[in-house]
DNA sequence: CTAATGACGTAGA
DNA sequence: ATCTACGCCATTA
């Protein structure tokens, strides 16, 4: 068990139709204050993998666009819409009606 | 072992 | 609202 598969825990565990941000789930990781590292973690992820890296965006409910992406932030934001969460015009989503809320029970499941 | 590498968050201007 | 600066650290070559 690396720090990087506890990421990948959480992550997984994102529901369809909501997203989280790096923050919350750092914190859920038991890594508080470095959200970084989540976005490393999920930088590494393969577009195709198991996991719904998708549904994870920055504190300002913004996609992280970087060159180094090649289009993945793009397809990041196709697959949200997908699940019905919707963008406002300036590309922002709505945390306050998409943020995903952890279950309480969520570690007996680990 | 060392060096390079990155999907963030927050505070202050 | 937008911008800059800085802290932070596991993984890979």
């Amino acid at each position: 068990m690396s720090t990087y598969t506890i990421i990948y825990d959480i992550v997984r565990q994102i529901p369809p139709g909501t997203v989280a941000t790096y923050g919350q789930i750092a914190e859920l990781a038991n890594l508080p204050g470095k959200a970084r590292l989540v976005g490393y973690a999920l930088y590494r992820v393969a577009p195709d993998s198991d996991i719904p890296w998708h549904r994870v965006v920055n504190a300002k409910g913004t996609i992280s666009e970087s060159p180094e992406r090649y289009g993945s932030d793009h397809l990041q934001r196709v697959l949200l819409e997908a699940e019905g969460v919707q963008f406002d015009r300036t590309g922002k989503i709505r945390l306050r009606d998409y943020l995903w809320t952890a279950p309480a029970d969520r570690e007996s499941s680990l």
